[in-house]
RNA sequence: GGAGAGAUGGCAGAGCGGUCGAAUGCGGCGGUCUUGAAAACCGUUGACUCACAAGGUCCGGGGGUUCGAAUCCCUCUCUCUCCGCCA
């Protein structure tokens, strides 16, 4: 069974109202502003704000004509009903005349109407959202702000080596092979090295259900709309490999298919907040990266990962942020590895996020800070496109407000836990995996 | 992959091509009654566009027939049943 080929995104995009990831008023009544908190965000195209409101007032327009039209061909119809119920037959066809005539203009106006619609989400679904207040000007990764530190940097033993070679000496992880079976980047896991995996996710998992997130297991591949919805199209058509003859995407992250649980649905207020976690296996072309980076753990494309996820109402999302951000540091904390947390910057923040944390773990053998968590606040950028809302206290329609962090990612946190904690004896596992690794040492 | 049936409002479920944005039931909300609750009764209850109203749009998606489509036709997707294949 085959899926047609742009029927999802249609879904999206057939309905007038599109989808904003800024709502069109927004644009029009704070339009400085809007281009200000762009210009933050490092985005160069300002000028297709003032395109949008252009494209928006002629669909406003072809719009009004084509209603008014169209009312009178309906008023008409409903003459003409009547008037063949009661026989009156000349009167009647004098009508249908006069709907013909109309309908004539009705057609080029729906053509017009469409191209304009199609013109305006495509240029929309060009704008990254907009950074909240609190997120500090800069354009690259030195620009980011380190907001908390914690955890110790361990004094390695003499004759410490990178995790790539304690993977070798402890038979971990088979990179050759899976690139036999798959291609670079495609780890192939192994004895310990599979279990300790096994052993992560489950913690990460009890960890966070603890905390009151439900867990789910979602499809790992999923169709054009659910990726439009929580916008990694169109901006990362590229990174995301592409199932073509079903139009599929694998899962970048499991926030993916987990936030299209909530597509196209009003949530009923007392329900908020939702909170989710997945484990999933994610899959990143990465194309573009190269050289150091990629070395061992570092850099994958295939790798596993615990997400966690909020749909929240509108006023408290930011406190919920804070929360999110608590609830990775004490899994850090837990994992006794030395952490710190950045507030990116403008230019380093993700397409569709309004305010981003990064976790980064220090990398004791690599001598350098490995990012092994995400956490951020879409506020209604990616509802706005799922069209999850909520009906307020007023019975006002509302969009609500999603957050996702990583809770978290294996690879680099395997790399760091090895590292740091090699000894002569092996590599010592923070207590918390020990019930779950079934011995406290690799 | 093959054959058949189906897709309607929060849910269930009607709907001769015009009077259908849609019967009815459940649920929700408001009220009467009650010390309170239940029951009963009465009323109310989809979304989008739009400053408001008017108007327009939406009965899985797209297209067609017609003056007029939830209703007819084509097509896609999905669901269910049976067969085949299969972890």
């Amino acid at each position: 069974m085959k899926a047609c080929g742009h029927h999802a995104a249609k879904l999206i995009f057939a309905r007038n109202t599109g989808p904003y990831m800024l709502p069109l008023n927004v644009l029009r009544n704070n339009t400085a502003e809007v281009k200000r908190k762009l210009a933050v965000k490092q985005f160069k195209q300002p000028e297709l704000v003032d395109r949008i409101i252009a494209l928006d007032d002629d669909r406003k327009k072809f719009q009004a004509e084509f209603d008014t039209t169209q009312a009178k061909v309906n008023a008409a119809s409903k003459e003409i009903g009547k008037l063949m119920a009661q026989g009156r037959k000349e009167e009647a066809e004098a009508q249908k005349a006069a709907v013909g005539e109309w309908k004539l203009t009705l057609d080029p106006l729906k053509e017009k109407m469409a191209q304009v619609e199609k013109e305006l989400q495509d240029v929309l679904v060009l704008l990254p959202n907009l950074p909240s207040n609190k997120v500090p000007e800069g354009r690259t990764p030195e620009d980011n702000l380190v907001v908390r530190e914690g955890g110790e940097i361990p004094a390695l033993p003499v004759g410490a080596v990178p995790h790539w070679d304690l993977i070798k000496q402890y038979d971990l992880v088979d990179f050759e092979t899976g690139a036999k079976i798959t291609g670079s980047g495609f780890p192939l896991y192994k004895g310990k090295g599979a279990k300790l995996q096994r052993s992560l996710v489950q913690y990460f998992l009890d960890y966070n259900t603890a905390a009151g997130y439900t867990e789910y297991i979602p499809p790992f591949m999923v169709n054009e709309a659910s990726a439009f919805a929580t916008g990694q199209l169109p901006d990362k058509e590229g990174q995301m490999y592409h199932a073509t003859e079903d139009n599929f995407y694998l899962i970048p992250t499991a926030e993916v298919p987990v936030t299209n649980i909530y597509r196209d649905t009003i949530v009923k207020q007392e329900e908020l907040p939702i909170k989710m976690t997945a484990y999933s296996p994610c899959f990143r072309r990465e194309a573009g990266s190269f050289g150091k980076d990629v070395r061992g753990l570092n850099r994958v494309h295939q790798f596993e990962k615990v997400e966690i996820i909020q749909i929240v109402e509108p006023e408290k999302s930011a406190a919920v942020l804070d929360e999110m951000v608590e609830h990775v540091e004490k899994l850090l904390q837990a994992l006794a590895l030395p952490y710190r947390i950045l507030l990116l910057c403008g230019g380093d923040m993700g397409f569709t996020s309004a305010i981003t944390y990064d976790f980064e773990v220090f990398s004791a053998a690599q001598q350098r800070w490995l990012e092994v968590s995400s956490v951020s606040n879409f506020e209604s950028y990616q509802t706005n496109r799922l069209k999850c809302r909520f009906k307020d206290a007023e019975g006002k329609m509302q969009f609500t407000h999603s957050l996702n962090g990583s809770s978290l990612a294996l690879p680099r946190i395997v790399a760091c836990l090895l590292e740091n904690n090699q000894t002569e004896k092996g590599i010592v596992l923070p207590e918390v995996l020990h019930k779950y690794f079934g011995s406290n040492m690799i």
